[in-house]
DNA sequence: CCTAGTGTACTATCGTACTAATACACTAAG
DNA sequence: CTTAGTGTATTAGTACGATAGTACACTAGG
């Protein structure tokens, strides 16, 4: 895995980057594309390629160690953890992304837009992401 | 508009308080619960039924009407403006719905989710979220 | 004019979140 | 031991959000 496809991340959001860090490795860990036992960039070797500091990405990996996503091996570099077995089942994956919509559907409520026309929005949204190479 | 039903605010949200009355006048203009030249309650009185400060309560209004969605009036209450006419068709209030489910159809993609699976829990949330007396 | 009501500018202060800089403990390999 | 590589504890610095208190310009009504 080198270090530049590993995440990306945008300075110019107001989420923070650690978070940036913890949430899309926590997706990709769930999506099968991180196995456990998967070795993850090094502090440094991350830091250097995002352009942000060390202490940004260690206090990442120390959030995803504390929820037992990574595990650490002193003095090596951090490891996928076992328990978060790659590839969960889509019904855990769905959680994952059951906030965000959540969020969406009480500003659908707010703007009386009816639930046919929400879903339709998200339809569109979701083919126009769709990879045209696939 | 009583000032305690006017806008509803989460002081243990991460969002800040001032963003979140934004973001909810915006919505109710939208939605037509808002009409050109309704009356909005005053800082002060804002203020008190939610407890917090009024300069707070002024920063979310400068917002709106720098934005065009309120209208000053020098030494009376402020009111929404006449441009953002009341209840906007269904094809501009989506545009304020677009952000949030880009956000959500992004995710989706990271955790290799089928358009399908994603579609479903969005119906599901929605209707979950649907007023029973209605 | 006077009063009470608008919104706002200004300065100061506090708490918190995020990032940065430095120094340290640890491990593997030579 | 030495070196280079792990992650991180600790400390600062910076920015932002919210509050506090005061003062100002304006308007409607008496």
């Amino acid at each position: 895995m080198h270090p530049e496809h590993f995440v990306h991340i945008n300075t110019g959001s107001a989420e923070p980057i650690y978070r940036q860090l913890v949430e899309q490795v926590r997706r990709r860990i769930a999506a099968g594309q991180l196995r456990a036992g998967d070795e993850i960039p090094s502090v440094r070797e991350l830091a250097q390629a995002l352009a942000v500091h060390p202490m940004t990405v260690s206090k990442a990996y120390s959030l995803l160690e504390a929820e037992g996503a990574l595990e650490r091996r002193r003095g090596l570099s951090m490891v996928v953890a076992a328990q978060h077995q790659s590839a969960q089942p889509a019904a855990s994956r769905v959680a994952l992304l059951r906030p965000t919509l959540e969020r969406a559907a009480a500003e659908a409520r707010q703007l009386e837009l009816p639930d046919r026309q929400a879903l339709k929005l998200f339809d569109d949204i979701l083919k126009e992401a769709k990879d045209p190479s696939s």
